[in-house]
Order: C-alpha cells, then sequence, then structure tokens
DNA sequence: GTGTTTGCAAACAATTTGCAGAATT
DNA sequence: AATTCTGCAAATTGTTTGCAAACAC
C-alpha cells in the first residue's frame, strides 16, 4: 500500500474520533484540509484500512456503516434518542469469546455486542423537558 | 391493524425460521403462496410487525437487514464462511444488561451480542477440502 | 517507468414512498 | 362508508465501480 495525503487526512481525522462517524461525516470533515477529495476516496480508504486490520466498521442498526479506529474486540452503546455510539466496556471480550466457544460446535473468530438505550445527556434533556412540560 | 392475508403468510412463512431470513428471501417464498405479493408489501408488513413487537430486525454485517421471528434478547452467530445466523444462547441476557446498567452512566434498554466464526458445518467443508487437497 | 491512487460520474442494490384501486371492518 | 392495505413503479439513499489522469516509489 502506498502513501497517499487523502488517506493520512483520512486516518488523522477518524483515529481522534470516539464517536464512530460514518462516511459521509468523515468525508465532510476531511474535506475541509482536503477540498478535491471525493466520497468514493474516502470509501475505498476506509475499507481498505478496514481489510488491513487499521479500523473496525460497525453496524449499529441504522442501516449506515460506522468507522471505529480501534479495531479491537470491545462493546458499543447505542442511544436511541441521538443516535450517539460510544465504546463501552461492560465484561472481558476474551472471557466471552471462551465461554461461547465452550458451549458452541463450531469456531468462534470474535465478538461484538451492542448496547442500546437513553445516553446520560439524552436522559438530563428529557428530565428538563419533562420539569418544565415541554 | 387490520388483518391481511399478505401480512398472514408473511409471518407464517417467517415463524417457523431459525435462519434469519432478509426481505427478499421472505418476498421470493411467500410468493409461493401469494404470487402478487410485491416486494414492498413484504417491507412494509415486516417493519410493521417489527415495529409492535412481533418480531426483530438483526444487522449482522453484511448490510441487509435480516428478520428474526423472536424478538427477546438473545444472541446470534453468524458464520463468515457461509453467511448463516443462528440464535446462540451464551449468558443469561438480563444479567448482562444489569451488569451494563450499573457501569454505565444512562439507561440501558437491551442489548444483543454477535458471534463470528466458522458454523460446524462449514468447519466439515474445510476439513474435506484439506484432506483431499482440493 | 510501473503500479497504485485519485476524482468524477455512472452504476448498483436495498429500502422507502406516492398513489389509485382493492380489501377489511 | 371509512380506513387500512395492496401492487406497481418511481424515488431515495448508501455504497461500489470503471476509467483516464495524477501520483508515489
Amino acid at each position: 500500500m502506498r502513501y497517499s495525503k487523502q488517506r493520512e487526512a483520512i486516518w488523522n481525522y477518524l483515529k481522534e474520533r470516539i464517536d464512530h462517524p460514518t462516511a459521509d461525516q468523515i468525508y465532510e470533515n476531511v474535506r475541509k484540509t482536503q477540498p478535491n477529495i471525493s466520497l468514493g476516496t474516502v470509501y475505498r480508504n476506509l475499507m481498505q484500512l478496514r481489510d488491513i486490520g487499521r479500523l473496525r466498521t460497525v453496524e449499529v442498526g441504522d442501516g449506515l456503516i460506522h468507522f471505529d479506529p480501534n479495531p479491537s474486540m470491545h462493546d458499543h452503546f447505542i442511544c436511541t434518542e441521538c443516535g450517539r455510539v460510544d465504546d463501552i466496556e461492560v465484561s472481558d471480550p476474551e472471557k466471552i469469546k471462551q465461554e461461547a466457544s465452550n458451549r458452541f460446535p463450531g469456531r468462534i473468530d470474535g465478538y461484538s455486542a451492542y448496547f442500546y438505550g437513553t445516553c446520560e445527556e439524552c436522559m438530563t434533556h428529557k428530565r428538563m423537558r419533562a420539569s418544565t412540560n415541554l
């Protein structure tokens, strides 16, 4: 794989992110420093980076592909109010994988869990709306 | 919600399935008894049934929506060789949900976990291919 | 110079939607 | 009779692809 400033910009943007952006969000942001970059290039690079294990793609239930700069096994929380995606550490992924391997006929290579609910911020908003009758 | 023979046929087909078919697979099968049904109707009914909690939609990583007649909290196994999706019971979902709730600032309503690997059948195929040098 | 990457635009594929007519209550 | 549901087809949306030019090595 050769160097390209587009790929560098994409990675530089994504690696700082904890909100698991979509291709389009990444595109819109990378455009600020690389105005001529195209959405196709963004997709191609993201998929390439996934294939070499630098990042992970995540399907959270909204039909869009989200990109996570952390490729290791870990869980996610999705707020059903605002759609934000957070990393969440609930239990030891290796242990769960082991446990599943023992009970399942076949080989288990990895796993990922998704928790759905309302994030702290949205909980506050809901309380505020309730208390002011809005 | 009113009765319709299309919805009945969709549900009758899906409720017996353990392989989490896609809308198109459901469409192709329901067509055998309802030749004039359209794919749009299949989607509309499936989403309706999901909204009232009769079934669950599952995103397993292939970009397609899969439909699971069992709406309760349970985990899934996806074979990365053949793409099949199986239900899998690894640990008590309620317990995991509780555990996550305790550690997370915000409310957790539900969760689902996906295990990826090779199913028993594909393991056998792989072994056969290996032993016959195919 | 060779092979990879890009931007652009067109192609694709899954899902959703608008609407006039049919079916349910 | 009043709504809801259907089939059809077109629209929408996210993602992928083909190609000639630009770039990296």
